[in-house]
DNA sequence: TAACGTTTTAAACAGCCGTTTGAACTGACG
DNA sequence: CGTCAGTTCAAACGGCTGTTTAAAACGTTA
């Protein structure tokens, strides 16, 4: 049906496909990414989607699975750095907060040079609709974000768990927002130089900063 | 053309269009709500859109006029408030920001009882692609955020501008990412309780906590 | 060479999109 | 009563959507 089966398997649409449907979803966004759009792209007829893909929904998972499994290592492998140099002690809420940025921060660095525009296509994920946004992250980030949970949970034991949770959110809509420059000030007059230059090793210690006194902040809650 | 030039102006059907659009803008979001869901909500012919508004483009940005000015005045009475308290000296910054996110989160609140869901679809605005963004944005919301930007810069004078102007987006995503509920945490299995209601009062005082927390924090530039 | 499974192709499918059209309807004025 | 803006209406416009179809092209194997 859907795996070559012979032995020679040249699979080269498959790929031209998926690079093409990673470059316009992290452009166009992937509600508004059409089949149509992606194919002329990749140079292919536009049956090559529900051929190879079974459909486009199919096609939209594809491009996930392609890079989440990767994000996740980078992300595990750093948190494991820091729990291990933490000991028994609480871990480094700067260094959990790197290793969780820095994944998406640096593939979306490479965006110029390869074609690899995932780090786009995974802030840009946060706009999409719920019924999009949802069942992605759950089968491709949820376990690795639960981690990351517990690890900033035992790095701050003052702060109620719910507000770790509550938090947590802004630590994701950040992070998109900066990675997407949904959120930037272009449509202000003072910000007159549109185009600040990304740099993602600075992006990332800026953010740290932020989001480290934002989480460390004392809980606003007055009960 | 377009204003009634009898003397008993009807003109109920534009204020149904007006208020289904609001409506559905803010469920789907504007860039996936189409006409014909909007006149079928307000039960009027789908014509009524190109009639009253010109075009679908019109209608958004009757959407927006309908209440901007509103939230614009509401925002400003607050920091003007908080302005006159500080007199010469420093403006508080927790009170420049719930000045800032008590009206979209007050509106919030409301939209249970009203047909008022404009503080849902201003959190999801931001979920827009630019071109829809940033028009309405430039028209609408500029001036009051620059006096925002100022008063927070002149509350942290130790924080440079450049600083303050890259940390405000995340005041605005975190708004967003409150408001709309896109980036909560649902798909984790740990949050079981899907539905934690929405109490305004609350919502900003941990939103206010946080982002003092944050916009305070030491830069995090080396340079 | 002939037969075979896999892949690619052009063409068409029904369905929805925003917008336009021209006729029907409304109510106030002369 | 007739007139005439203003408004509403069903119907249709071209264009785009994701998907399906059947035929053609392909590379391998017998």
């Amino acid at each position: 049906m859907t795996a070559p089966a012979t032995k020679t398997a040249p699979a080269e649409t498959r790929q031209r496909v998926l690079d093409a449907a990673e470059k316009v979803f992290a452009r166009d966004g992937i509600s508004r990414a059409t089949v149509r759009q992606i194919t002329t792209e990749a140079g292919v007829n536009v049956a090559a989607v529900n051929y190879h893909f079974g459909s486009r929904e199919g096609l939209i998972e594809a491009v996930f699975e392609r890079h989440a499994s990767e994000v996740n290592a980078d992300r595990n492998r750093g948190l494991d750095e820091v729990l291990l140099a933490a000991g028994d002690g609480r871990p480094r809420l700067t260094g959990i907060l790197e290793a969780y940025l820095g994944a998406p921060l640096e593939r979306l660095a490479r965006r110029e040079e390869d074609p690899v525009p995932f780090g786009q296509l995974l802030s840009q994920l946060f706009s999409e609709p719920p019924e999009i946004v949802e069942p992605l992250m759950r089968r491709h980030f949820a376990p690795t974000t639960e981690r990351f949970l517990e690890a900033i949970a035992s790095s701050l034991p003052d702060l109620p768990r719910s507000e770790v949770e509550f938090r947590f959110r802004f630590v994701i809509a950040s992070l998109a927002a900066t990675a997407s420059r949904k959120h930037d000030l272009r449509w202000l007059s003072t910000t007159e130089t549109p185009d600040t230059t990304m740099n993602p090793k600075e992006d990332m210690q800026r953010l740290t900063a932020f989001l480290a006194g934002g989480l460390r902040a004392p809980s606003g809650v007055s009960s």
